[in-house]
DNA sequence: CAGTGTGAAAATTTTCACAGCG
DNA sequence: CGCTGTGAAAATTTTCACACTG
């Protein structure tokens, strides 16, 4: 992880605490449904899986106002984790290889929401390109930077083939995206300046393997 | 991350190092295929961007074996790396909650390779129960302990909504199941001995907006 | 007095740098 | 000589523990 500048901001908030924000953003959505008041760092803490020290050091970095001896005001709070995950305004996103995956996310909520918006689709297969998938037309590979221009895409998805990222990555970072999350079985840079975080669902169900293996050394199923 | 028990078993690899493993399993499959015979730290951790140091010091937990002035055998050291991810034996997996993410993993190659295969889908939805989807039979919830055993399930999907992932999460860890990936935008837990992971697709999108922000802070896009 | 914010300690992870091997 | 494996240093992150405040 090689990304924090720290050049010319205010002091950068550590990646593992940003990797914990939208977590207590999910939490704090919900006491805010129910109506609560306040919350104190040990019930946040519980409610996210999270050492409530871990907790407390992370809402300070958001130059955090909690009230000593009753905890945090909710809805203050709230709008503090969503200034940090700049959420106050609507990020357009690009998605770039429409197969199983890419489709889903296309139809997904979290990218139909306030926050995020699909506003280009990008594949290279003729069958697909010319075709609307949740009311959005798919584009062919050399449309790219003209569609992220001209709907303001700043995030770019790449749900391609592994051999297709880093081109499809490229271009993107040209077009003018500022982040991009890779869910292609490859790694991929681009150029500094642009944060390009990688989630491979294949490398996930590995991990997983490793600790299942372990899990049923010790507790054989019973069958 | 609260799951290194450390108690009987020999030495556990550092999670980190874990969630570096199939990358570099994803490179070495690569470079095999290429009929490299060797690679050196340096190449391996520049194609998949990790520090080169750190790249030994991760091998070096599998009690590797590479060749001073040589650098690794390729076949040797992917047959470790399988090893260490258990990758031996064919996982058997069960897949909950069928909306537009749980279709698309079950129909994704990595979920149906000869390292993972789908043995059970389950939902709640009358609609879907009874249709097959990949060639298999969606059951219904109460189906769920049933199928896992007799499929022989080892490793549990969540892809249902926040409200139902922690009784699912349940019935999985009780059907036996060694370990759970959960999409759901909820944190829930399980007895200890059953590894949890989170992956919530919602929080990355977040977290690139974060990054987005301070991105775009600095190269405002040309429009 | 309940609960935040934070020094300081502990734990973990990364990285350097080099001894030593093939 | 080139490159691994690893002591030791550096950097980062987590956690404790408590002074202090509303």
């Amino acid at each position: 992880m090689a990304h924090d500048s720290s050049k010319g901001a205010r002091a950068a908030i550590p990646s593992p605490t940003v990797a914990r924000l939208p977590v207590y953003h999910r939490a704090l959505l919900s006491l805010a449904q129910n109506n609560a008041d306040t919350v104190s760092s040990i019930d946040l803490a519980l409610a996210v899986g999270v050492n409530a020290a871990t907790l407390r050091r992370d809402l300070s970095r958001l130059g955090s106002i909690g009230t000593r001896g009753t905890g945090y005001d909710v809805s203050h709070l709230l709008a503090r984790v969503e200034s940090a995950l700049a959420l106050d305004r609507t990020w357009m996103i690009a998605i770039v290889g429409l197969g199983n995956l890419g489709k889903a996310l296309a139809r997904s909520e979290g990218f139909n929401s306030e926050d995020f918006r699909v506003g280009a689709l990008i594949d290279v297969n003729p069958t697909i390109v010319g075709t609307r998938i949740g009311g959005i037309v798919v584009e062919d590979l050399d449309s790219l930077e003209r569609v992220v221009k001209s709907e303001r895409v700043s995030l770019g998805v790449i749900t391609t083939t592994g051999a297709a990222a880093q081109d499809v990555a490229t271009r993107l970072c040209h077009a003018g995206v500022g982040a991009i999350l890779n869910f292609a079985p490859a790694h991929v840079s681009g150029p500094q300046g642009v944060v390009i975080r990688h989630v491979d669902l294949g490398s996930e169900l590995k991990v997983l393997a490793h600790y299942g293996a372990r899990a049923l050394q010790q507790h054989p199923s019973s069958s």
